[in-house]
DNA sequence: TCGGCCATGAAACATTTGTTGCATGAATGG
DNA sequence: CCATTCATGCAACAAATGTTTCATGGCCGA
């Protein structure tokens, strides 16, 4: 007889079910209905909840063809596993040659970019802007590919908040602007896999001054995330391609600009105007011929 | 320090990383990058995956205020339960204002960048890609906001490309590049509404000079497009809130540097390669081991 | 109706789990 | 410099886990 692909563990059971004995089948929908439970909590805890014998587990794994409970949960720990490998990556890897895989490879890039927005926490981001809003200097600090985020944000809040904003390191070494972080000021750390010593060296050095620390960054495992105040999370590696994707971080990075200019009233939206109106006068922009 | 807000247990975690003992943080750092582990497994499998003794476990969950690391791990366990899917659901649900004016300032904001990256013309950039490809050098132009893409755009192409891409008026006073352009060369100018006239005069001066002009910008009618071998466009208006989105901009950056890197072959992934491995003798980068 | 079979629940089992007491060694403060 | 605290690994502990055994009861065929 052909063994049936065991794709995953789930569909062995849907499988077999209907030829096992009656008691089983109650406690393997229960499994199938609640594999989460399955995975995390005790056989002894299931079987309270699904109203049967801890013994009929064991029962059911071996029915399947494993050698016990601990065998079955743990192929279904493992098919739960949250997706260990960029699942873009093979598209990637696999994207054909010719005239059109480098269309292909834009449209999947801005697909699923787009697709990632949506799930940065606008909760965190108000919370952060509040913060900024409450602190008496912003340090903005990003290395490498995260150093044209960090100069965007900084760029934007001069805008509102000219004297009281500054990138890490703009006037002198970075270790210079370590020392100078005091508690009510806000630090503004972005970064991803693979951290700058920089960045981490930023966030720490935040940390310890108690000043509040605002990590914009891949992971909440992330180095500059330890300790922070609030944690703004982007998908670096959610797009295909070679490098990871900054899009993520540039839209929390505006969003959090213009949620601190709207918290900063009608006071920001005054120094805005003479920002502008500066710039007007020293004919920066092109005049507009309309 | 204000007490921030106690959403998930990843986040107590991870604000009270850095004032634990050094064996606690490193036992800390390893729950926090395999929390899904942490909820599978047993402790002492944990410990011995991270090297570090059981009872560490047991005493870094107490340290941030669990009775013990079953209930640290339960606590994890319901934060990870699927249950809670759709992120999308605050979209759904009716805004309020209040204090929640901002959180759908954000929403709107990210959904609207959202909805504008697909409209971002994949073949333009395609075709961008191959002048750049074949350009014997680039020169990248941004002002202001714009500045923070062209950085962006300037730090991964110089990644395989190190000695034939610059940004413009980085070694000097803007105007000294501008009689650098040469034929065969080519000139990314960004920019959008109101246009800055020092990245008009980019423009013109790279059309003048023949050298290949890719114009990053908001509008065919942009100063900086007349005469544009390529122009690419993105909504630079397109989302509420008080500062034109950047969030276009980037992605087309990042699409291009991507595309420009394929066409390259292995000749551009040596040269990545190398400036990784430099960056890696250099320490550049925290280590991974955990 | 009887006898074998199997499903089922309860209890006993060995193992593994999370926890805690203790000794050691390093760091800290007077 | 010593006294003290504290972090840390080890080992023993009690509790909980998954498994197995056993007795029971229902089912079907002879």
């Amino acid at each position: 007889m052909a063994e049936p692909a065991k794709s995953s563990p789930l569909s062995e059971l849907r499988i077999a079910l209907p030829s096992l004995p009656l008691r089983l089948q109650e406690v393997g929908r229960f499994v199938a209905a609640n594999d989460y439970d399955a995975t995390t909590r005790s056989m002894r805890d299931l079987a309270a909840e699904a109203g049967a014998d801890p013994a009929a587990f064991t029962r059911l794994a071996k029915a399947i063809g494993y050698s016990g409970w601990d065998e079955l949960r743990a192929a279904l720990t493992e098919a739960r596993r949250p997706s260990q490998a960029a699942p873009f990556s093979a598209r990637a890897k696999g994207r054909r040659h010719g005239p059109n895989a480098d269309v292909t490879l834009i449209t999947d890039k801005l697909e699923a970019e787009a697709a990632g927005l949506p799930r940065i926490s606008a909760h965190a981001i108000a919370n952060a802007a509040r913060s900024l809003h409450d602190a008496q200097r912003i340090w903005i600090a990003g290395y490498r590919s995260c150093r044209s985020v960090a100069e965007l944000l900084n760029y934007e809040l001069r805008l509102f908040r000219p004297e009281q904003v500054q990138i890490v390191g703009a006037s002198g070494p970075d270790d210079l602007d370590l020392g100078a972080f005091r508690p009510g000021e806000a630090v503004i750390v972005i970064g991803f896999m693979p951290y700058t010593n920089a960045s981490v060296r930023v966030a720490q050095a935040a940390y310890r001054a108690g000043a509040t620390l605002i990590a914009i960054a891949d992971s909440l495992a992330a180095p500059m995330a330890e300790g922070a105040d609030h944690v703004l999370l982007f998908e670096a590696a959610s797009s295909p391609g070679f490098f990871p994707s900054l899009t993520g971080a540039l839209a929390i990075a505006q969003s959090l600009a213009a949620v601190t200019f709207s918290l900063g009233g009608a006071a920001a939206r005054k120094r805005l105007q003479d920002t502008e109106a500066r710039l007007a006068a020293a004919s920066t922009y092109v005049s507009e011929k309309g």
